[in-house]
DNA sequence: TTGAAAGCGTTACCAG
DNA sequence: CTGGTAACGCTTTCAA
């Protein structure tokens, strides 16, 4: 692969020359400058960016840590950002840590060491890896690593309460509640949010279970159904969750949405794809990718920030479970 | 942050035998070595990785190329993936680049300008893209790139024929087969598997509709699915259109599995969420995705490949769709 | 067993 | 407007 010297012998000039027209950088003569690119042309010559990158102190590269890959939410997210960073002439490197702090702490060194240049995380980091991350620009996103990061949410509160407001309206009494793990601030607020709303009805009555969006199973959640053989109403935090959520209750013999109603969160694929399709809180993942995305690069290149931790409103999206 | 001066001098001696006790490479006195390794700890040093990569001429990275990251199959892949190029070390650089060429071309260059070190491509790349491929290792999943390069596939024929044998055996007469693009090599295979069997069973109807995996629309699949009322069979190539299929079935007033059987294809979670559940075609997506990641590093570490292109076998899982 | 020095491919400063 | 050259942080050869 020809290199900066090479083009500069074939075009009889300096490389400082040739680094100025590949840079757009500096006064270069029209005809050099035209020398130099017919040079580069009849070598194919292209940039080693590693190089640069060495110079430079950093990479062109955007991490994105996660927990793991297989949620479409996370994998949604990944795709629009990665569009972002391209745009930006960046690579996108991404990095699951799931619950191995082992292996959270070799990523965070890697990225250390790789210089790269920004770093999206939407994880939970253990308290030792705070003390890894890079000293790079650094946004969270749906999870705070750190106050004084940029950090990008949905409204959670928002979303408990509409899905709240949904099922009191539908005159829903005895209402079954499926949360995530309630040490994530996120499962936490949509809970928070949903009771809040219905403690103004009090003939309402809430029975809530804890679930591991991942691990969570079909056993867990039909026990839990069996038990209130009354459910007229279910909110659950995630769109997996209540797509399970309304199997069981089916399997149970209710009708959906006419003796039970049921209301998801995320407003993934699959919400359209169950029997009947599920009413949903829609996370507007677009809007927070893009939102995290820009916000990082704004922090790149040391543009001001207008809002340090922004929160997103949600929308409820109605389909024929309620 | 320090570097290999700041060590050399701490522990006085020279930045050729800092490197050697990194690298572990060379001889190096017991108590010089311990003098350096205090420095390093001291001064909290670890390698610019840039460096080495400048030196080396590659960098320790693997790109991932795909379609979209939209696939519930292809994250479960890059999931499998990434884990196994963290253990050897490396980090993962996903791309996508959907249809647009122009991006493609910009990714590939990419690719060649930051010396990555090995490609794993999932994805069609165009005839121009082709001549664009850095000279690196690559190996390819799902779909050829170049004859020369290992490829992992699995049996898409062996697939499609499972699929026949299945409904035959069930006394399907009237069978409805969703194929994808049939320019896809995977596409084409499983319908040929599929409809070869089926030969051999004079007294079946087959119809087959050609459907894109992405952009395909419920009210292709409905419009189809009504001009056939005697169908009792269905073959989807994929488990999305799988599930849509089942629903529009029901809406037509199907029930399934006694009026039509459905076999989907592919065995991702969704397949698990429909009701009832998907019969499906499961690729072996983690046996690929480790043959391939794993191939990657013997070309990577110049070992020998025992076979250029391997076709994993499928498997046939039963639910409640059949 | 160790060190000096020549790269790896860029960029940017400073002279001219 | 252009060129020489010192970085950037590392590895490896060659001598000692």
């Amino acid at each position: 692969m020809a290199n900066i010297k090479d083009v500069a012998k074939k075009a009889n000039v300096s490389v400082a020359t040739v680094s100025r027209v590949i840079n757009n950088k500096g006064y270069v003569n029209h005809h050099t400058r035209s020398l130099v690119e017919a040079a580069i042309k009849e070598l194919n010559y292209v940039p080693n960016e590693v190089a640069r990158s060495l110079f430079r102190k950093s990479s062109k590269t955007i991490g994105i840590v996660l927990y793991d890959l297989k949620n479409e939410f996370f994998n949604e997210m990944i795709s629009q950002m990665e569009a972002l960073i391209f745009k930006h002439g960046y690579q996108t490197t991404i990095c699951t840590i799931g619950d191995d702090t082992e292996r959270e702490k070799t990523y965070l060194r890697m990225f250390k060491t790789n210089k790269i240049a920004g770093l999206i995380i939407c994880a939970d980091i253990s308290p030792s890896g705070i003390n890894e991350l890079p000293d790079i620009p650094l946004v969270s996103l749906e999870r705070l690593v750190k106050d004084s990061n940029p950090s990008i949410d949905c409204d959670n509160v928002m979303g408990g309460e509409l899905a709240a407001k949904k099922l009191a309206a539908s005159h829903c009494k005895h209402i079954l509640q499926f949360t995530g793990p309630l040490n994530l601030a996120c499962s936490e607020e949509r809970s928070v949010g949903f009771l809040n709303v219905l403690a103004d009805f009090p003939d309402v009555f809430v029975h809530s279970l804890e679930l591991d969006f991942n691990t969570f199973t079909e056993a867990e959640i039909s026990d839990f159904i069996v038990k209130y053989p009354e459910v007229d109403g279910v909110f659950a935090a995630s769109d997996r969750i209540a797509a399970v959520a309304l199997k069981c209750l089916k399997k149970a013999g209710k009708r959906i949405p006419e003796d039970v109603k049921v209301i998801g969160f995320d407003n993934i694929s699959i919400a359209q794809m169950t029997d009947p399709t599920l009413t949903t809180i829609s996370q507007p993942i677009h809007a927070m990718s893009e939102l995290a995305t820009n916000t990082l690069f704004k922090l790149i290149n040391k543009e001001e920030i207008d809002q340090l931790h922004q929160i997103i409103p949600v929308e409820l999206i109605e389909r024929e479970s309620t």
